[in-house]
DNA sequence: GCCAACGTTGGC
DNA sequence: GCCAACGTTGGC
């Protein structure tokens, strides 16, 4: 039996008039294929790096307010977006085949809303959350990550306390 | 709507 | 392989 991987913690941008933190609990399964990515960088980490489990920080990018919506978790490992292949999407990629994929998506679940969101300002004038990747100046990948210390940090700012997870059950 | 940052594209 | 032009992101 291999020992188990420290769970990892991400940071997920969305235009919540695109698609918000509320229209992920309110998807069937309160779960989405997170699809659109091409950027490869962010695709190699969803590809390699995301795993089943890792916490997500849902972000609200240009909205009012800006920050933090609510907490996901990656229910389900890279596969290929499908958005590659279909013609009538913005995604779709005419170089991309199935037999290899060029984009992949993770899929996430919706855990909890926060009570309200934690906005960019409140996360800039945090001390200890002066590392935290979204911050810094210039980055815009759509996908960042989040140190074990910046997630603790953003749910105690947020007053909130991580849903306990049944070990081994599986909703 | 402006504009800084920066990834991607394509001419050479 | 260089690098200018272009497109996108996202805060303000």
């Amino acid at each position: 039996m291999s020992p188990a991987r420290p769970r990892g913690f991400w940071l997920f941008k969305t235009e919540p008039s695109v698609f918000s933190y509320a229209d992920l609990e309110a998807a069937p399964g309160r779960r989405t294929g997170w699809n659109g990515v091409r950027n490869y960088q962010v695709r190699n980490w969803l590809r390699d790096t995301v795993a089943v489990g890792d916490g997500v920080l849902l972000y609200h990018s240009s909205a009012e307010p800006t920050g933090i919506a609510g907490l996901a978790r990656v229910s389900a490992a890279a596969r290929p977006d499908p958005t590659q292949f279909d013609p009538r999407s913005p995604g779709y990629d005419p170089a991309s085949t199935r037999a290899e994929p060029r984009w992949y998506e993770v899929e996430v679940e919706a855990v909890a809303a926060l009570p309200q969101v934690l906005t960019l300002a409140e996360l800039r004038a945090a001390p200890e959350l002066a590392t935290l990747a979204v911050l810094q100046h210039g980055q815009r990948l759509s996908i960042l990550p989040v140190t074990p210390a910046e997630w603790l940090a953003i749910l105690q700012r947020a007053g909130v306390r991580e849903p306990r997870r049944k070990s081994g059950a599986r909703p």
